[in-house]
DNA sequence: CGCGTTTTGTACTGCTCGGTACAATTTAGG
DNA sequence: CCTAAATTGTACCGAGCAGTACAAAACGCG
């Protein structure tokens, strides 16, 4: 037994970087942002993250881990208004909520157009399958946390009994996926808030 | 060697072609359709078509234009529904028409899932850029003919005095495109249909 | 037939891709 | 100091990319 100190302390024996890990994933995040997982090449990558292509690798793995780590940053960071749209008091409140949030991620200045988890990885080579398939999981995942809300909230009489929270569930989806593709278009702010006005009125009373 | 005579004998005077080139174009759709104009190969193409690099290019140009001479063969084949919606009665049965005729093409086993214009280029890298604007102006064309559509509507009547033409038609391309990716994600038809119930209650009356 | 014309298949170009080998460099521990 | 461990930069790898040169093959026409 060498060592009895597995890694609680750091106690970094070689020479250390000279980079912050967390802001090369947010570079890294923006540059698969803006031209999907396929699109970012690793000179893209490695130029926006201001590192060279090994450190790229013995700190990330590589391509497709780096895209996943930056998938999970994206879920806890620009798109965290997913999920805090579920704590909303109603389900009216939830769908409104998560559609606004939406609308403010995708009208953000400061980050590309549209939703990673959309165009990431829609239609791709057979290189990129597995990354496709995780995003596939990935907006399923958001389906059935919505759609478990809505059953909640339907159980709470939040919602009429004969109202479908699977339904409401994939309603929800598709705007906000469909909204995602008006911000790539180049939709403002303004034409996706109208939009959801107009899709907040087929929510059931 | 027998003649398969593609589409006409215009009196061509070298070695005639082995292929035909309408049958062609449609395997490159689909190969377009599947894998995103960035996905797909020249190989995965030549190899789908049934023919070598050089027909391909002697027939077609070369990639770009072979993907725009397959979109041109997908708005007037599989994505015609769009155009044939906006001839129905009433802006309601337009919109209906629209999703309903979506649906049809996006769950046809025989084609690819998702939509062309959609996935074809959302994200994606620089030497993609040309055919990225190009599906931007495809798709803002369905909404200025839908927006058309529906001012002409409002104009005989069919559509309230306070409705908005332009919001109709934004909001019917948000639905639309969002089922594409549900599409791509495995939606069944029978749950489409149920957004598109719900997304027909916002419809003014 | 011979000639010009067009398509076909093979083989190649230059380039970029994702991923790595290797040596120099920089730290900590003994 | 010396050694081990980790990062850094350069330079490279095989593979795949889009696109093309070239010669053989297959036609219409005289």
């Amino acid at each position: 037994m060498k060592r009895p100190n597995p890694k609680r302390a750091p106690a970094s024996r070689g020479r250390p970087r000279t980079f912050d890990v967390d802001r090369a994933l947010d570079r890294a995040l923006t540059v698969f942002w803006r031209k999907g997982y396929e699109g970012a090449s690793l000179p893209d990558l490695t130029r926006a993250m201001g590192i060279n292509r090994p450190s790229l690798y013995a700190a990330f793995g590589n391509k497709e881990q780096l895209f996943r780590k930056a998938m999970d940053r994206y879920a806890q960071g620009p798109a965290a208004y997913a999920l805090c749209a579920l704590e909303a008091p109603t389900a009216r409140a939830v769908f409104e909520r998560l559609l606004c949030g939406g609308i403010d991620m995708l009208t953000n200045p400061r980050n590309p157009r549209g939703c990673l988890a959309v165009q990431g990885a829609l239609a791709c080579g057979d290189a990129a399958d597995n990354v496709r398939k995780e995003l596939i999981a990935r907006r399923a995942s958001l389906v059935t946390a919505l759609q478990d809300r809505f059953e909640r909230a339907r159980s709470e009489g939040d919602l009429p009994p004969d109202s479908d929270p699977a339904v409401l569930a994939r309603y929800a989806a598709t705007v906000l996926h469909g909204l995602s593709i008006q911000a790539t278009s180049g939709a403002t702010r303004q034409e996706m808030q109208r939009i959801v006005e107009m899709a907040l009125r087929a929510w059931p009373t």
